[in-house]
DNA sequence: CAGTGAGCGAGCTTCCGCTTGACTT
C-alpha cells in the first residue's frame, strides 16, 4: 500500500476513498485516540503540567489496526480537521502510531469535495505544534478545573456532584433566569385596538394606538373621547421593504430550528442528523461554520433555477457571527440539492427537509414587500392611531422557507394588527369607527430556557463546541441540576373596555398565564451548587471566563505565548482558592426557616434531605419526633411559602374504610390518588385531594373497577389472578403483578393456562429494566 | 404513585472535546 490517509470520521473516510484512486487507503481514527488517564495523577502540576496519556479501551482496536497499516504504507497522510482538536489528533496519531517524519504528511481541507481534497494533497505541511500546545492547554485546564472543583462539592454539598468550565455556567444561566422570573413584577397597561371601515363595511381594517395607558381611567377617557370623535387619515406612507434569508445551518441553529419547528430535543436532532450524515444525505452535522463550498453553491444555483426560475436565485456567502468559531467544516447542507425529500423514518424525512429548505433558501433572492402605514387622526384627541398593511410583491426565498423565532410564547391577544391588507385609502379621507377596545395587557418576564435556546446562549458566550452542546445539556439534567418539564399556568384576570355604538362598557376576562412546555427549571441542588460556586469560584463561573481563556489559547496557537506559562498563572491562584475553600467554607445549604407551626408551635423549615427537598416540623432534639414531608414537583425550597409547606402535611389523609380496608388520599409522582388494599386509584382531573370524602372515594374506586372490568377479555378458571386484558397496545396477560406480552403468532382466542405459566417463567428470567431515578 | 430523614465509613464519584456503535425500548 502506497498511501494511508487518516481522517476523524468513518463516513468521511468512505466519501474521500471514492475521490482518491487505488493508491490511497482512507481510514478513520474515530475522533481522539488518546486521552489523559482517568486518575488524579494525569497531570503533574509540579513538573510543568506534564501529562499522562493512555489509549482508552474502546480505542485499542482502532489504534492497533492503524499502527499495522501505517507500517505498511509508504506515506501516511494525517488529515484530521483543521482546528485545535484536529491538530492534536494528528499529533497523538503521530506519537501513538510511531510515525516517522520523512514519511508523514499533514494536510487539511474545510470541505469534502474532490477538488478541495486534491488541492490539499498538493500542499502538505508539518504538524503545527503551536496549535497542539493550545489544545493541551485547553485540555489540561478543563481537567484541572473539573477534577479540583468537583471534590470540593463532594465535601461541601454532596458526593458525586460535578463542576466544570462549561456545565457550571449552563447551570448558572438557568438558575439566574429562574430568579429573574421570580423577581419579576408584571406591569399592566391598556392597549387600544380599533376597527375602522371606509364607509363600505367590507373594507374594514385594524389600527392600534402606539402608546399604552397604565391607568384604567385614562383608557376610559380615551374611549369616551373617541365615542364623540371623527377620524381622518392624516398621513399615508408606502415604503418598499425586503427580507433576507437566514444563513445555512450550523449545529446550534439546526438544534434551535428543529426544536421550534419539529419539537426535537437537541439530543434527538443530533442523532437523527448523524443517521442522515452516515447515509450520505447531508454534510457533517457538528460545525460552527455557515460557509458553503463552491460545489454546493453551484448545486444550489442549478436546483433553484430549474425548480423556481432564474429570478429566484441569488448567490450569497455568509459570515459567521459567533466568536471562537473554528470553521473546520462546511455549514450543514444536503449533499445533493436535487433531492428535495429522502427515504427514511419520519424524523429523518422532516429533519432532512428542514435542512434542504434552509440551505436552498440561503441561496435565493430576498422577499419583497410593500409596507403601508396609515396614521389616523382623532378630532377630540391629539394622539394618532396607526394602521399597518403589508403586501408581498415577490416571495423570493419565502417560497421554500421561513425562520421561526423564540418569542412566540403567549402571544398577545389581538396582536396581529400587522401584516394584513389595508383597503385602498387616501390622505384626508374620513374613516368610520366600527369598534374600539382597550385591553389590559401585562409585561412578560424573560422566557425560561429551552434546551435549544440555552445552546444558543452558550454559543453566544463562546462556551462549548458543536460536539458538546447536546452532551452538556444532558449532563446538567443527569446530575440533577436542572429538569426539563411542562408546568401548568395560572389563571389571571384582566379587564376589557369596549366602545360600541357610542358607549363604553367594561368586562372582566380570565386568561391562563405562565404555562410552560419543555422548559429547563433549576432544581434545589442546582441552586445550592450554583450559589456555592458563585460565592467561592466567581472567576470560573463568570460568563466571560471561557472567552478570556480562549483568547490566551489563541495567543498560544499563534506562538505568542507559552502554554505552560498560561497554565501556571491560572493554576496558582485557582489551587490556592480550592485549598482555602476546603479549609474555611461552611457546608453549603439552602435551609430556610418558614415560621412556627400554629398547631404545635414548633419550627417549620425546608432543606435538602437524604431523599430530596423536604419540609420539617420540629427538630431532632425534641421529645416528640419531627415530622417530614417531601416537596412536590414544581415546588422549590427558595420559593415555597409557609402555607404551601403546611399544606403538605395535610396529606396523606385517611378518608374512611371500604370493604374493611382503609382508604388513604395522597399525592404521588403522577398526581393525587387514593390508596386502598395496595391498589392505586388516580383522582379524576379537577378533584381537590383535600375535598375527598368517604363516599366520593368509594365512588372513585368503583368507577375505576368498572372501567377495568370492561377491559377484561377472559379470566382463567385455573387462577382468577390470571386474565387477558385489552391494554393500550392491544391484548396482554395480567398474571398477578406480572404483565406479560402475548408472543407474536400466538392464537389469542385459544391461550391455555399452561401457556401463561410458561410465558410468565420466561418473562421472569428476562433482565429487569433499569428503573429511572426519581 | 407510600414514608423514609441516625451514624459509621470503605470505596467511589468528577472535566471537555473528538468520534461511533452497542445497548435497550
Amino acid at each position: 500500500m502506497k498511501n494511508l490517509l487518516i481522517v476523524e470520521s468513518p463516513a468521511k473516510a468512505k466519501t474521500i476513498e471514492g475521490y482518491l484512486g487505488k493508491d490511497f487507503l482512507v481510514k478513520s481514527s474515530y475522533g481522539h485516540i488518546r486521552d489523559l488517564v482517568k486518575t488524579d495523577d494525569a497531570i503533574d502540576v509540579n513538573d510543568n503540567f506534564k501529562q499522562k496519556y493512555e489509549v482508552p479501551a474502546d480505542k485499542k482496536a482502532v489504534v492497533s489496526e492503524l499502527k499495522k497499516l501505517a507500517k505498511e504504507a509508504e506515506t501516511v497522510w494525517l488529515a484530521s480537521d483543521e482546528d485545535r482538536e484536529g491538530e492534536a489528533i494528528s499529533w497523538h496519531l503521530y506519537e501513538t502510531l510511531g510515525l516517522r517524519d520523512d514519511k508523514t504528511k499533514r494536510i487539511v481541507f474545510h470541505e469534502i469535495t474532490k477538488p478541495a481534497i486534491l488541492k490539499a494533497i498538493e500542499s502538505p505541511r508539518g504538524i503545527d505544534f503551536n496549535l497542539v500546545n493550545a489544545q493541551q492547554a485547553r485540555r489540561v485546564l478543563d481537567r484541572l478545573v473539573g477534577f479540583e472543583l468537583s471534590p470540593v462539592l463532594w465535601k461541601k454539598v454532596k458526593p458525586s456532584l460535578s463542576a466544570g468550565r462549561v456545565q457550571s455556567v449552563a447551570v448558572r444561566l438557568i438558575v439566574e433566569r429562574e430568579r429573574e422570573i421570580n423577581r419579576f413584577k408584571p406591569e399592566a397597561a391598556f392597549k387600544i385596538v380599533a376597527v375602522f371601515h371606509t364607509g363600505n363595511l367590507k373594507e374594514s381594517f385594524k389600527a392600534e394606538l402606539p402608546q399604552r395607558f397604565s391607568e384604567v381611567e385614562e383608557a376610559e377617557r380615551f374611549l369616551a373621547a373617541c365615542a364623540e370623535a371623527t377620524f381622518m387619515i392624516n398621513s399615508l406612507e408606502t415604503k418598499p421593504s425586503k427580507r433576507n434569508p437566514a444563513a445555512p445551518f450550523t449545529t446550534s441553529t439546526l438544534q434551535q430550528e428543529a426544536s421550534r419547528k419539529l419539537g426535537f430535543s437537541v439530543a434527538r436532532t443530533m442523532s437523527v442528523a448523524q443517521r442522515l450524515y452516515e447515509a450520505g444525505r447531508i454534510t457533517y452535522m457538528r460545525t460552527d461554520s455557515v460557509n458553503l463550498s463552491d460545489t454546493a453553491l453551484q448545486g444550489a444555483e442549478q436546483e433553484i433555477k430549474s425548480a423556481y426560475g432564474e429570478k429566484y436565485h441569488k448567490r450569497r456567502q455568509y459570515r459567521t457571527k459567533s466568536a471562537g468559531a473554528q470553521e473546520a467544516h462546511e455549514a450543514i447542507r444536503p449533499t445533493y440539492f436535487d433531492r428535495h425529500t429522502i427515504d427514511g423514518d419520519n424524523a429523518e424525512k422532516r429533519l432532512y427537509e428542514l435542512i434542504w429548505k434552509r440551505s436552498i433558501a440561503s441561496q435565493m433572492s430576498e422577499a419583497e414587500f410593500e409596507k403601508t402605514t396609515a396614521k389616523i387622526g382623532i378630532s377630540t384627541r391629539k394622539e394618532e392611531l396607526v394602521a399597518n398593511g403589508e403586501i408581498m410583491r415577490f416571495d423570493g426565498f419565502l417560497k421554500v422557507y421561513f425562520e421561526s423565532t423564540d418569542d412566540d410564547q403567549e402571544p398577545n391577544i389581538d396582536d396581529n394588527a400587522d401584516n394584513t391588507l389595508l383597503p385602498p385609502l387616501q390622505q384626508h379621507q374620513q374613516v368610520e369607527l366600527r369598534s374600539m377596545t382597550a385591553t389590559e395587557r401585562f409585561s412578560r418576564p424573560p422566557a425560561r430556557y429551552t434546551e435549544a435556546s440555552l445552546v444558543k446562549k452558550l454559543e453566544e458566550l463562546g462556551i462549548g463546541r458543536p460536539s458538546t452542546y447536546a452532551p452538556t445539556i444532558s449532563t446538567i439534567q443527569n446530575r440533577g441540576y436542572a429538569v426539563k418539564e411542562d408546568r401548568d399556568g395560572k389563571p389571571r384576570d384582566y379587564r376589557v373596555l369596549e366602545l360600541t355604538d357610542g358607549r363604553v362598557s367594561t368586562s372582566g376576562k380570565t386568561e391562563i398565564t405562565g404555562a410552560e412546555k419543555s422548559k429547563l427549571f433549576p432544581t434545589d441542588i442546582g441552586v445550592v451548587v450554583n450559589d456555592f460556586l458563585v460565592e467561592h469560584f466567581k472567576g470560573i463561573v463568570d460568563f466571560n471566563f471561557t472567552a478570556k481563556v480562549e483568547k490566551e489559547f489563541d495567543e498560544i496557537a499563534q506562538g505568542m505565548k507559552e502554554w505552560t506559562d498560561m497554565l501556571h498563572s491560572f493554576y496558582g491562584p485557582f489551587h490556592t482558592e480550592v485549598e482555602s475553600t476546603i479549609k474555611h467554607a461552611d457546608r453549603a445549604t439552602n435551609e430556610r426557616e418558614l415560621g412556627m407551626d400554629p398547631e404545635t408551635g414548633k419550627r417549620v423549615s425546608v432543606r435538602i434531605g437524604r431523599f430530596g427537598p423536604m419540609v420539617q416540623i420540629g427538630s431532632a432534639d425534641d421529645e416528640e419526633k419531627p415530622r417530614f414531608a417531601s416537596l412536590r414537583p414544581g415546588q422549590m425550597i427558595e420559593t415555597i411559602t409557609f402555607e404551601e409547606a403546611l399544606e403538605l402535611f395535610k396529606l396523606p389523609k385517611k378518608v374512611g374504610e371500604f370493604e374493611d380496608k382503609e382508604m388513604t388520599v395522597a399525592i404521588g409522582r403522577f398526581g393525587p390518588y387514593i390508596r386502598h388494599d395496595n391498589s392505586f386509584y388516580s383522582l379524576p382531573k379537577g378533584v381537590d385531594p383535600h375535598d375527598v370524602t368517604t363516599d366520593s372515594a368509594i365512588q372513585i374506586i368503583k368507577d375505576k373497577r368498572q372501567r377495568d372490568s370492561e377491559k377484561i377479555i377472559r379470566v382463567f378458571e385455573e387462577n382468577p389472578e390470571a386474565r387477558i386484558e385489552n391494554g393500550r397496545w392491544g391484548p396482554f396477560i395480567r398474571f398477578g403483578k406480572q404483565n406479560i406480552k402475548i408472543p407474536k403468532g400466538a392464537d389469542v382466542e385459544n391461550i391455555a393456562y399452561a401457556d401463561v405459566l410458561k410465558w410468565a417463567e420466561a418473562d421472569d428470567k428476562k433482565p429487569k429494566k433499569r428503573g429511572k431515578k426519581a
